[in-house]
DNA sequence: CATCAACAGTACCGTACGGTACGGTTCGCC
DNA sequence: GGCGAACCGTACCGTACGGTACTGTTGATG
């Protein structure tokens, strides 16, 4: 799991707007955004629809704040302190995979995707961009840094980093986002995401490795 | 593109409703989910609101009805006939590849998939599943077959014919589809689908190729 | 021609939702 | 204590949608 800041960093919004986000955001959870009515989140938060009006301007002005919110509490932590080695190298890659597809596989960040994507024929996709923006953006700044500490370590190879970050990405992940956003019970999926991960790793390093990188697994 | 069967070949329902079904579509792929309500598709296929309720039973009838009806139009072909050698194994993946691509970034696909993972939340993801079922498991048996031909042919080398499949899917899909989904401007993403199979599979070749299957590129 | 089934078009109903307005209450401030 | 801002709870309004009922109209069958 992605560190969490202890405390919610005051994004925003103040601390009462916070507390009706996070429950409009659990809201969206159980039920879908059907269940995401203003009635029905005002009566979740115990706040009046006048204020979510004067807070949040009108509906979608709730939901680009719930995004905002959640990618607020999301917070990438740099793992390249250290001097990479073959073996750290590929332990951070697993964790780094560990903890993506755990992001993945949450119930908020499945419940906001969906949103984005109902919404994404709509408004422009506003939604949309703001999720990549806070969301992948985000998290491939810490992959970035990742592959380019080992490439420095002369730990791999490779020509674009963007283009080594999408092969990474697909190996861990596939199409398993899909699934889980179209239903597939993640319950069955979700419990081996260490073994997915090293498989990836272990083929983003042939693919992408140099000769000092191998590591005998 | 998938071969699109020259007739409709009456999968489950008459002439007249596959042209309501066809309205339908138009109307999902024009205006989103928003967009299909009953009273609209009635106006747009010149029907009465009466008969899609005799026809599909409901709302979520005729979304099922559209789901099937779309699939029932792509048909996958085998093009595992002739025997294979490195080089036509190589054309025959950066086919697939780029069918596959085509097929996910075409606006129909999108609209349905979008559409499915709207209702993901409520109804148990039985247009999820059926999405699934008829979509991802039809192209996957094509790649199977054409997996399986290459192992048979002693060009591919992989213990569990899914987890290759898994890994192909990635190299060429990554993260691509989602940001579709989400609405990412795909006029700009589209147009190099050839190249972008042509490096996943290279990728691919380089995993789970053998010796003999080596090509120079 | 009479009959009957299928269907288009439309009017209608109940409900649910987004958004607004208002009375009553709490709380900080002078 | 008096005042005003913020806010809760609720009532209210307009609209849009899912679903049903009704009235023709067509077209095939005997």
């Amino acid at each position: 799991m992605l560190q969490l800041a202890a405390y919610p960093h005051q994004p925003d919004y103040s601390p009462r707007q916070n507390d009706v986000l996070d429950s409009a955001l659990r809201l969206l959870v159980d039920g879908g955004e059907k269940a995401l009515t203003t009635a029905g989140v005002a009566r979740a938060a115990n706040c009046s629809k006048e204020s979510l009006y004067k807070w949040f301007g009108d509906r979608d002005g709730l939901l680009s704040a719930m995004i905002g919110f959640q990618a607020s509490k999301v917070r990438t932590f740099d793992d390249t302190a250290e001097t990479l080695t073959a073996v750290t190298l590929q332990e951070h890659l697993v964790l780094f995979a560990r903890d993506l597809l755990e992001v993945l596989a949450g119930d908020v960040s499945l419940a906001l995707n969906r949103l984005a994507i109902g919404q994404a024929s709509r408004d422009g996709s506003k939604l949309g961009s703001m999720l990549q923006e806070r969301g992948r953006r985000q998290i491939g700044k810490r992959a970035g840094a990742l592959l380019e500490a080992g490439r420095d370590a002369g730990l791999l190879v490779f020509g674009d980093r963007d283009d080594a970050y999408d092969t990474l990405y697909g190996l861990i992940v596939s199409d398993l986002h899909l699934r889980m956003l179209l239903g597939e019970d993640s319950g069955r999926l979700v419990k081996d995401f260490g073994r997915r991960g090293e498989k990836a790793v272990s083929a983003f390093l042939r693919l992408y490795g140099s000769e000092k990188s191998s590591v005998q697994s």
